[in-house]
DNA sequence: AGCACGATTAACT
DNA sequence: GTTAATCGTGCTC
């Protein structure tokens, strides 16, 4: 089952702990390419220096400001492709980063885009899940919550607590504290498939 | 109109 | 640990 409009609608670092354990499900060519999600990143409004809306609303984050529970995907580094989830409400530009997932549908598929890589290496890294996936700027604005788009998620496992671990984001580059060293980074302790 | 840089990755030394 | 690859975005002039 999807899950809907209001699950995605709430506080995104709450958001994104609770994202942990669900899966990705992607249909290509009606076959399903899934993965337990396994590490994200809340950047929260203008006021974060790290979150793209922080120069205000622009063509390129306006799906950041409309309803919660659509993807905005993003090219970066002249090269990739980043998958994010819109959460809190209208107007409130703020999203999730799905940066790392655990194979577990269509996983001969994934290897075949991956180049024929370890299981671990499938997934361990934002631009490489959307290879794995076939997550490209086709999505960006894709309704999750949507009966008919071809990328949604789905409940899991619910994560106890303690097997939550957070941590500062990475990559931020020369972002200004205090949002630097912000522990605004979730991922499953121990799991194998979290990036490096 | 030009330009510096980025929510990264893979392949190096 | 270091670096090239590669281009859209948004700032600055």
């Amino acid at each position: 089952m999807r899950l809907t409009r209001s699950f995605y609608s709430r506080p995104t670092r709450q958001l994104a702990r609770e994202l942990l354990g669900c899966r990705l499900v992607r249909l290509w060519n009606g076959q399903r390419l899934a993965g337990i999600i396994v590490e994200t990143e809340a950047y929260i409004g203008e006021n974060d220096l790290a979150c793209h809306a922080r120069f205000g609303r622009t063509q390129r984050n306006d799906v950041m400001y409309g309803r919660p529970g659509v993807a905005y995907v993003y090219f970066n580094y002249g090269m990739h492709w980043m998958l994010n989830v819109v959460s809190e409400k209208v107007d409130l530009p703020a999203a999730i980063l799905i940066r790392a997932l655990e194979p577990v549908e269509g996983v001969d598929e994934m290897m075949q885009r991956r180049g024929l890589r370890p299981i671990e290496d499938l997934g361990n890294g934002p631009a490489k899940l959307t290879q794995a996936l076939r997550i490209d700027r086709a999505f960006n604005g894709v309704d999750l919550c949507n009966r008919r788009s071809e990328l949604w998620i789905e409940l899991g496992d619910r994560l106890a607590p303690r097997q939550i671990n957070r941590g500062p984001r990475v990559g931020l580059g020369r972002t200004p504290e205090p949002w630097l060293s912000q522990p605004w980074r979730f991922w499953v302790k121990d799991s194998p498939f979290v990036s490096r």
